[in-house]
DNA sequence: GCATGATAAATGAC
DNA sequence: GTCATTTATCATGC
């Protein structure tokens, strides 16, 4: 479906903060949301599954790896728990009222 | 059948079913009476989602899209807002 | 063909 | 860090 090889990567000379100077009307734009590509969806899933917290180390090497940036990786565990907790939730809900087995 | 049971629960987790005409009547008629301040409480979420025999999350998510598609195109809500104004004068009026 | 509900990136409050 | 949320995207209903 989504073979995304290079079209959302923030490869290289975009807009990691060319604007902090003191211009006080810019509301500096909200950075786009891109979906990211099976390869990077697959590896980030692989080091979840070791560690749900991810270490600075490990971090780096997965942003250089995946062509993101240490941010990116940083907010995707952190909405990644928050999946997890959810489906815990919803999985609890459903198993609830259910007799059966 | 563990498995069985957790396959159908994944395949289910992504069906999209629409709510019923009750269940958006009430989440509208919400909605619209707080259109100042469309953000309802986490026990105004339980109240919602027990009227309409939806989860919280499914009362949130609705909110959520609610919300930002209303402030996308505020004139094609608009006759559906007039109504659930009338709605609720009418009501308010017994 | 869009309306609608759910999910995936990204932000900000705390 | 969590967590509600914004926004765009996805998947389905009809």
């Amino acid at each position: 479906e989504h073979t995304n090889s290079g079209s959302c990567t923030s490869s290289s000379a975009t807009t990691k903060d060319g604007n902090k100077s003191s211009h006080s009307s810019v509301p500096r734009t909200r950075k786009k949301r891109c979906p990211y590509s099976k390869f990077q969806i697959r590896e980030l899933e692989r080091e979840f599954f070791f560690n749900v917290y991810i270490n600075k180390e490990k971090r780096l090497q997965l942003s250089r790896m995946l062509n993101l940036t240490d941010r990116q990786v940083k907010i995707w565990f952190q909405n990644r728990r928050m999946k997890e907790k959810k489906l815990s939730r919803d999985r609890l809900q459903y198993f609830s009222g259910n007799p059966l087995l | 059948a563990v498995m069985i049971l957790r396959s159908r629960f994944l395949d289910a987790r992504r069906k999209r079913r629409n709510f019923s005409k009750q269940a958006t009547e009430v989440l509208n008629e919400y909605f619209y009476s707080h259109l100042s301040n469309p953000y309802p409480s986490e026990e105004a979420k339980e109240e919602l989602a027990k009227q309409c025999g939806i989860t919280v999350s499914q009362v949130s998510n609705w909110f959520g899209n609610k919300r930002i598609r209303y402030k996308k195109n505020i004139g094609k809500f608009q006759e559906e807002a007039n109504l659930y104004a009338m709605k609720t004068a009418l009501g308010a009026r017994q």
